[in-house]
DNA sequence: CACTGTGAATGCATTCACAGCG
DNA sequence: CGCTGTGAATGCATTCACAGTG
């Protein structure tokens, strides 16, 4: 009965949720699997394989109803009358651009501590938060019961941060540094690498040159 | 003769580079798949597997020579003695902190545009690079031939964005707006959706609970 | 003997294609 | 008729397992 669900089948759900969330504005009560697919750049198929991991919500000759469809789909999503608590480690331009983004706020994931191990930065407010040493991390997130960590820290103190917010209770970290971290299995982890993004597009540019010259052996 | 690449291998290449950084530092001469696999997270057949699609590298019973192996590797993913120009639209916080993130400079990848619509930020100085007028990107790229474009604008404009850094002659885009963008099949297209990540983790954070509150029918 | 390089087997995800429904 | 939901087919990526090599 409990199927596994695709890990790539998730992240569309957060797309499906804007671009409902599209067609309910411009006031479109149904919403066929093609025309949802579409500006996604997906296949029609594909969008009935992704649903029907959850439930039957179309029906037939009509599609699916938006109004219906959005408050399940964020339901799932735990976007919908739910709010994630988030801590923030490392206050250094990244994490203070995600402190900012208000892409977060809107989805219901909001910022209650931030630590960094800076001395110079502690005290300071930032977005309205008072900036906490680092020292503190593993207590504040037991405290206010945080449910998203975030790493933004230099690759060096990356695993600390980590250990921290795992044994405050964590169980779900996003990690911005350019490191492997290890976290037990009940823990789940993803990594955020940006210059690897740069470097995967760097490959298919010099692609043509560098492999005919003289890689091959 | 030219076989495809699977994209993930090739952003495993990123890792290889990085990991055998660290044992080029120790002073090893030589490293066999599986120490190399390990501390990635990866199996021994993995590496062996992605490392055989450009070449073979490796000595029967000793391993694979890391200085030799992590020069091939570095120079197939362009980051040796390459230099890449990178042009940036949208100086917000996101904009600002790629641009004084270390991790791109030391790989090769350096600014040379930097635009943004809001004509309070143009003519200011950020991290040595003058802010143009957004309507100047098409040019600026053509003319400082530009290889990557960064989109850190907000989603209404970044279709339009995109389109300037085309016409410009920009080969590989990478995205940072929760928005699908139309792009030419020549052209290299990465999104990176910071709200998507959280919401995958949220997804199974809540999980336990949404599925079973009654969402099945 | 320790290790690579790689066919063959497996496991996932996507796509096809169509029966069934409103 | 238009569209969903889903078995079956396909296509990729990973893993197995072992012949071959220094």
């Amino acid at each position: 009965m409990k199927q596994q669900i695709p890990e790539a089948c998730i992240e569309r759900l957060s797309l499906y949720v804007r671009e409902l969330g599209q067609w309910q504005r411009r006031g479109c009560g149904f919403v066929s699997s093609r025309r949802l697919a579409e500006p996604l750049g997906l296949t029609d198929a594909q969008v009935r394989r992704d649903l029907s991991y959850f439930g039957q919500f179309g029906t037939s000759g009509r599609g699916y109803e938006v109004r219906r469809l959005l408050s399940t789909l964020s339901d799932i999503l735990g976007i919908q009358g739910r709010v994630w608590r988030v801590a923030l480690a490392g206050v250094g331009n990244l994490g203070s651009a995600l402190l900012a983004y208000r892409g977060f706020q809107n989805r219901g994931f909001v910022f209650k501590v931030v630590v960094d191990a800076d001395s110079q930065k502690v005290g300071r407010v930032i977005q309205g938060l008072t900036i906490a040493p680092s020292r503190q991390l593993e207590e504040l997130v037991r405290r206010h019961r945080i449910h998203i960590g975030i790493i933004t820290v230099p690759s060096e103190a990356a695993q600390a941060v980590c250990d921290q917010f795992i044994r405050g209770g964590v169980k779900a970290i996003v990690n911005f540094a350019p490191a492997r971290l290890e976290a037990p299995s009940g823990v789940r982890l993803r990594n955020v690498d940006l210059a690897l993004e740069l470097e995967a597009l760097a490959f298919y540019l010099g692609r043509g040159k560098a492999l005919t010259d003289g890689l091959q052996k």
